[in-house]
DNA sequence: TTGTAATTACGAAACTATTCGTATATGTTT
DNA sequence: AAACATATACGAATAGTTTCGTAATTACAA
């Protein structure tokens, strides 16, 4: 198995994650808040899509739903990988410090990581 | 600006950041690595790397030297900028959470953390 | 039923990325 | 000088992505 969408293909399953199954109707709509995409592009992405199986579709109605075929925890966790493979030379914890530093954190999100960091040394 | 390499450039630039300046030979060594390349090929893609100021490089002598025209840490900044966008929805945090889940860390790292945590607690 | 709106299907154009063959230039060795 | 090795330059083939026009189909309303 090879998850490797394009960045239009990522952008629609950001869609399909957020609101769960959807036509191309309102994937395109999505979109065009955004920016100006046409609905047939929309479309063809979408169709690729299944081919791919990136998403898999119901076709039962004349207007035919669409949903994400990963998990997007799971998706996350791939193209995470990947990211600090190419990125941060495998350094997961590069990667952890520098996206600590370059944002700014709620003391309720450094909280949350701080209990996670009790949790990994307890271990 | 826009910091857009594709792959095969992040590949290179990867070789360039961690061996310094080098001529198309060693760059394609190095990729040989990994997998098979052919010379001219990274020639190409070195050349286009130059065209859009990714790379510059120094041609006084016959095998012209290359550089990143990047610096590696500015170049991670806007890569992640663009990842947390991309794959969660701009939350660096979340990112965060998923890295340390998801990877081992050495307590020496752990304490790294900890300590830029206290770090940004204070202020 | 006829017209209108909305949908999918299809194909091709435009663009980008990758790969590599070939020509040409430049050194090096004999 | 001649032969050889190695370099760059260039262009074209290939492949993948994105975009969109057009045709065919389906639902619905007048």
């Amino acid at each position: 198995m090879s998850f490797k969408p394009t960045d239009s293909e990522l952008e629609i399953l950001q869609i399909l994650w957020e609101n769960g199954p959807s036509n191309v109707r309102f994937v395109n709509n999505k979109l065009n808040e955004a920016r100006e995409v046409g609905y047939t592009t929309t479309l063809k992405i979408m169709q690729i899509m299944a081919e791919k199986n990136l998403a898999t579709r119901n076709t039962e109605s004349r207007s035919h739903i669409y949903s994400a075929a990963i998990d997007e925890t799971e998706a996350r966790k791939n193209l995470l990988d990947k990211f600090v493979d190419t990125t941060f030379r495998g350094s997961a914890m590069s990667l952890v410090m520098q996206a600590l530093g370059n944002h700014k954190a709620s003391s309720e999100e450094l909280d949350e990581i701080k209990a996670l960091i009790k949790k990994m040394e307890n271990k």
